[in-house]
DNA sequence: CCTGTCACG
DNA sequence: GACGTACGTGACAGGG
């Protein structure tokens, strides 16, 4: 066998951060005989699986290692005996599970090393300069910026989060120096991590500044007398001993002694046996049986033993601290805040909450910050709160006394809002994210409680945090009313004293992150993980790029519209109190009853539950055969309702600085998995109407650009052929067939080319029907015809497509078996009223048919939305708007068709591969220079 | 604050 | 046998 060289490819994982990522990952489990912890090492188990599967084509090891950090002190402390004197001991459970994890390692017959004395990175530096003195490449499975000083020659990092190769270009993004420079650049910087001080005031910005200037360190320090910053200067003289001690502190040691080489390196494939022999010791089940049936031997059988009165529910709930509003922190300086953040650095994650002037993202100012990263443990940072106007003759705009800077304190947070390694974990996070996005912070990596518990709950309950506190952790927060009050003296949140702002702020990061520690284990329990972590997580980034990109919209085109509409609208008021004989009050339904079924005696008039008329569009739409008044009042109706809501409402809502219109999506908003818009409602404007149709020519293309609109055609009728079976219909989609004139084809026997609109909007009519739950009685109103022929026509249905009745009837039983319904992709819908009786037993029912359908479609599209960012971010557009079956783009003129090309590719195939159609989907797009004409 | 009405998919 | 019924949303105006 020939030694490790030229064409030979070394693999070296950093083995700590995979097991610190394991547990921060997965909730607390415990071996089921004897209740050791071992949740991070199946995480660990998990990704090096992962590893291994991956592990062929060009880039694949010839030898691999995983390396750990020897526990205890490294030769770094001798350096500097504060040398990541901040980090806490590892968590309790956690370790246990350290020798088991490298027992895994050897399971999958992998070479596992560490060395007394040395840190996984030190070895990691030696086996890389020897690989690369040999002629071979190096691939660096890691994410940790220390590692960064060994790129080049060969040697590459893979952040395995992202999986991404890091090659020097990225080193010189993170650093702005090349690899060979980055330890000068650490050495300055510092790194509030581990601990090293570097040069106080200097981050990486101004140190990669520096050293680009000055060549490298040594020189920096020797000339620093030149520097004209006086700042700057007098830092870099007065601290250069610290700036050289922290240089040997992040420098990697490449001639760490080994007691191995590396050609005892080479990959060698796992033998069955030791590694199904340790899965089973551990009793991972579902890993074991993956691994095996890949291997192609026998799952190896694991007992199923719980000891007596052991209950593994109440073992992972988290503890239970009493609330107390006296225990909250107010921080009022650096040294303060740095505490708190130090605090986020110990347990690897921190709830966080925003308090705003007001609700608008886009709009309002940050006032302060809450922090917490222990239960019963929250602080509040304020920032922007204004002093009382008693204690101001000047208006009481001047900032009150004893709050931080803001700019200080956003320079201590933004590091650890933005590492990587710290999980900020808020309720309706995407608010916050946007809040901080336009004070240049980034907030990543996030969760969110109110997705937690939307993945988990949805249609039993709502998703804000008091009711969540309320009903999880039986506690009711402060109301944000009793600081604010309401109505017209409500003040805004700078205005509330700040002993009051810290009870309510810490409370609300107090509140998230004890329901972060009860969801998070429930993802699991309750199989929604996949549901969270694939169609909730990552859509958050999305919507919050799309609402802060907005939609630009021309207050001209509206204005004159509402114009117009004031004018036909005046007309035809003045022709229906005409005909009424008196004056009245056009839009008051009550006044409007009277008129019609007592004054004028029209037939048909039926009181509500509360005494008035019903003058719905239905009721008047028979009326308008009887007398000329009805039709005058639907028109004034249409157009009343197009002038509030759009024309006039709308210009409210441009930005005054953007000239756009942001929307704010809710996540959580609807039950199915369907997005909402509010404030204002994107998703509502009109299109039905001619009239309201116009209204789309105010949604308008910046000047260069194109608006573009993909929409998916007949998704939920697709979804239903797939979902119940049926044949003819899948067969009439394969074959690209209008598939309401196929339905009437076959429901009324009329060959294609005999088909009347008439006949096949009746068919229309029903496939809907179907969608929607169908009942006679709908029908019949629907398309206003007598019940009997309703019935007819449903019944006529499910003889000609038989798998409809069986998947109704299916789903209803599913629902009432299990209190909920899925979507194809993991969804859960609860249907808590399918067991009721009366007249809810129906809706129920309808509600619980539709949700898989709907749902699936609504999944679809969000898995379209997180993947359209990546795959349009080389193109010259941005995502707007998403109108369930739709997405808005807007575009740089010349661009269209590629962006068409993307984007139809990444919505026709957005439910692969988790879930195989039967039928294709397919998407329409058209362009133009406003919204009316891309439709 | 609730209800009726109507805009969308 | 009667009861009421298409599914999912949000905004606005009127009225207490």
């Amino acid at each position: 066998m020939s030694g490790f060289g030229k064409g030979c490819h070394l693999h070296l994982i950093d083995g700590s951060a995979f097991i610190f990522r394991a547990y921060h990952a997965l909730p607390p489990l415990t071996r089921k005989s004897d209740g050791l912890p071992v949740g991070a090492v199946s995480g660990f188990v998990n990704m090096l699986q992962r590893y291994v599967e991956g592990n062929s084509g060009p880039d694949a090891a010839t030898h691999v290692a995983v390396i750990f950090d020897y526990s205890g002190k490294s030769f770094r402390n001798e350096i500097y005996d504060q040398y990541k004197a901040h980090r806490p001991p590892a968590p309790e459970d956690l370790v246990p599970q350290f020798p088991l994890t490298r027992d895994a390692t050897r399971a999958f017959n992998i070479a596992c090393h560490e060395i007394e004395g040395y840190e996984a990175d030190d070895i990691i530096a030696t086996l890389s300069c020897q690989a690369r003195d040999l002629g071979g490449r190096v691939t660096i499975v890691s994410s940790d910026k220390d590692l960064m000083q060994l790129i080049g020659g060969g040697v590459e990092m893979l952040d395995p989060m992202k999986n991404k190769r890091i090659g020097v270009e990225g080193v010189e993004e993170k650093f702005g120096v090349g690899p060979e420079r980055v330890v000068d650049v650490q050495a300055l910087a510092g790194d509030s991590v581990d601990n090293v001080p570097g040069a106080p005031g200097i981050g990486i910005k101004t140190a990669a500044l520096l050293i680009n200037e000055y060549g490298d360190l040594e020189t920096l320090l020797d000339r620093a007398g030149e520097i004209k910053q006086p700042k700057r200067r007098q830092t870099l003289i007065d601290n250069r001993e610290q700036i050289e001690v922290s240089k040997r502190l992040v420098q990697l040691d490449c001639n760490t002694p080994l007691d191995f080489s590396i050609d005892d390196l080479e990959v060698r494939d796992p033998e069955p046996e030791a590694l199904l022999g340790f899965l089973s010791a551990m009793e991972f089940r579902t890993v074991s049986k993956r691994i095996a049936d890949k291997m192609g031997v026998d799952s190896p059988v694991i007992p199923d033993k719980t000891p007596e009165g052991a209950d593994p529910i109440a073992a992972d709930a988290p503890a239970q601290v009493p609330f107390d509003a006296d225990a909250y922190e107010c921080v009022r300086d650096a040294d303060a805040l740095r505490k708190w953040v130090a605090a986020a650095y110990e347990v690897g994650y921190v709830a966080f909450d925003t308090e705003t002037t007001g609700l608008n993202e886009m709009v309002v100012d940050l006032v302060g910050v809450s922090l917490s990263s222990v239960a019963g443990q929250a602080c509040y940072v304020p920032l922007g709160h204004k002093s009382s106007a008693a204690d101001d003759l000047f208006g009481g705009d001047a900032l009150a006394e004893g709050q931080m800077d803001m700019n200080e304190a956003l320079e201590i947070l933004k590091p650890m809002l933005e590492d990587e390694s710290i999980l900020k974990i808020g309720q309706n996070i995407k608010y916050d994210a946007k809040i901080l996005a336009r004070y240049g912070v980034n907030v990543a990596p996030i969760d969110d409680t109110m997705l937690m518990s939307y993945a988990l709950n949805a249609g039993l309950h709502g998703h804000g945090m008091d009711a969540l506190s309320e009903q999880y952790l039986s506690h009711n927060p402060i109301e944000i009313k009793s600081l604010l009050g309401t109505g017209k003296s409500a003040i805004t949140f700078d205005r509330v004293p700040v002993d009051d702002a810290v009870k309510y702020a810490a409370e609300d990061a107090d509140i998230t992150l004890r329901l972060w520690q009860l969801f998070k284990p429930q993802l699991h329990q309750k199989k929604v993980t996949t549901v969270y972590e694939t169609l909730e997580r990552p859509l958050v980034p999305v919507l919050a790029r799309m609402e802060m990109a907005g939609v630009k919209v021309d207050r001209d085109t509206l204005s004159r519209m509402s114009n117009a509409f004031a004018q036909k609208m005046a007309g035809l008021e003045d022709e229906i109190k005409q005909l009424a004989g008196r004056d009245f009050n056009v839009g008051s339904p009550k006044q409007l009853g009277e008129i019609l079924f007592d004054d004028l005696g029209l037939p048909g008039g039926k009181k509500g539950k509360n005494g008035a008329y019903s003058t719905g569009a239905d009721i008047l739409e028979d009326l308008a055969t009887e007398h000329e008044m009805p039709r005058k009042v639907l028109d004034w109706r249409q157009l009343s309702k197009l002038k509030s809501t759009y024309t006039d409402a709308l210009q409210n809502h441009i930005n005054a600085d953007t000239g756009r219109v942001h929307t704010s999506y809710l996540q959580t908003g609807a039950s199915t998995g369907r997005l909402a818009s509010t404030d204002p409602n994107l998703q509502n404007i009109p299109i039905r109407s001619e009239e309201g149709r116009r209204i789309r020519e105010a949604f308008v293309a910046e000047q260069g650009k194109t608006i573009v609109a993909l929409d998916y055609s007949q998704i939920e009728l697709r979804i239903l052929a797939h979902v119940a079976g049926i044949d003819a219909l899948k067969q009439a989609f394969r074959d690209g067939q209008d598939i309401h004139a196929m339905t009437a084809s076959e429901m009324f026997d009329v060959p294609m080319d005999q088909m009347t609109s008439d006949i096949r909007r009746q068919a229309k009519a029903i496939n809907f029907g179907v969608i929607y739950g169908i009942s006679g009685f709908g029908l019949a109103r629907n398309l206003r015809i007598p019940r009997a022929e309703a019935q007819g026509f449903i019944d006529r249905y499910f003889e000609r497509f038989p798998g409809i009745r069986t998947y109704m009837d299916e789903t209803v039983a599913f629902a009432k078996e299990h209190g909920y319904v899925e979507t194809l992709f993991g969804r859960k819908i609860h249907t808590p009223e399918i067991g009721a009786k009366g007249p809810q037993a129906g809706f129920a029912k309808r509600a619980a048919i539709n949700a898989p359908i709907q749902g699936t479609a609504a999944d679809i599209i969000r898995r379209a939305m997180i993947r359209m960012d990546h795959a349009i971010s080389e193109l010259p557009a941005k995502m707007l708007l998403q109108v369930h079956d739709e997405l808005l783009f807007e575009v740089d003129q010349g661009a269209e068709d590629d962006l068409i090309a993307v984007a139809r590719d990444v919505m026709e195939n957005a439910s692969d591969p988790a879930v195989k159609l039967d039928v294709k989907l397919s998407v329409d797009a058209g362009t133009g220079a406003n919204w009316a004409e891309a439709h």
